[in-house]
DNA sequence: TATATAATAGATATATAATATCTTTAATTG
DNA sequence: CAATTAAAGATATTATATATCTATTATATA
């Protein structure tokens, strides 16, 4: 009953990005681990998933790195939370009761109240 | 990002027990592993823990079995999830950016309205 | 008191997932 | 071409949850 950390190191990098300008500039994962203090061959796992989910992008090679997608006002912290660990059912019921069952519901109900917390916050307003 | 297996064994054994005439009987852990198809070698662990914190009794020997407390009424599925997995943290903060930090209270903030939903769910409207 | 029943505790095993590293490959710049 | 950088694949490491097994302690009752 934990984030991961991959989703800390995910939500820090970002933040980070959005402080060094933006979407104006690249950069380096090298450049990410050092500010984080994370391997960089495992933080680059972590922001390859980002890539995928679309809310940055990535180039190889000299001058390359990795820089927010335009978009990156909107991105909630739910979006990166879904983009590390995929849409998770906190609680998964090992009983066959089907949908009327009440500690299912209940269990539901609170990750409902989990979700559309993170999903009112926006990256953005985790930098100010 | 998951409810422990020994949470989802807990509720469903107590809301058996419930429906089981309440505090007026003792169920041993077989008649529950029964009920729930689960060993009862490791439901009884994890029975354990809730008689640690004091919502159910138990009583060896024959005749024996677990017994819910006069209280049981008031019992809240949070204070279940802390008997068996104890006050967790859901986000652990790697870097040491100390309370200002905004990402730790983006998710604490999330954290706290997942508790407090689970806080008003009594064990009792779980089983009407 | 002996026997059967039942919870508890300790040791250990199994399974699974998260975290992390290493190596190779592919892409880009100059 | 040489240097740089991300991505992918394989593997290793660590941690934890889940589960089982055995021994011990407690209780009821025949």
């Amino acid at each position: 009953m934990k984030f991961s950390k991959a989703t800390d190191y995910a939500l820090h990098a970002l933040v980070y990005m959005i402080h060094r300008d933006g979407d104006t500039v690249k950069i380096p994962v090298q450049d990410l681990s050092v500010a984080l203090n994370v391997s960089t061959t495992y933080l680059s796992k972590v922001l390859t998933r980002i890539v995928k989910a679309n809310y940055i992008t990535s180039t190889s090679g000299a001058k390359g790195g990795y820089r927010l997608q335009q978009n990156w006002e909107n991105v909630t912290v739910y979006d990166i939370v879904v983009a590390i660990d995929g849409v998770q059912t906190l609680f998964e019921d090992s009983f066959d009761h089907g949908n009327e069952c009440r500690i299912q519901a209940a269990m539901m109900e609170a990750q409902d109240n989990l979700i559309n917390t993170l999903k009112n916050k926006k990256l953005k307003d985790l930098t100010v």
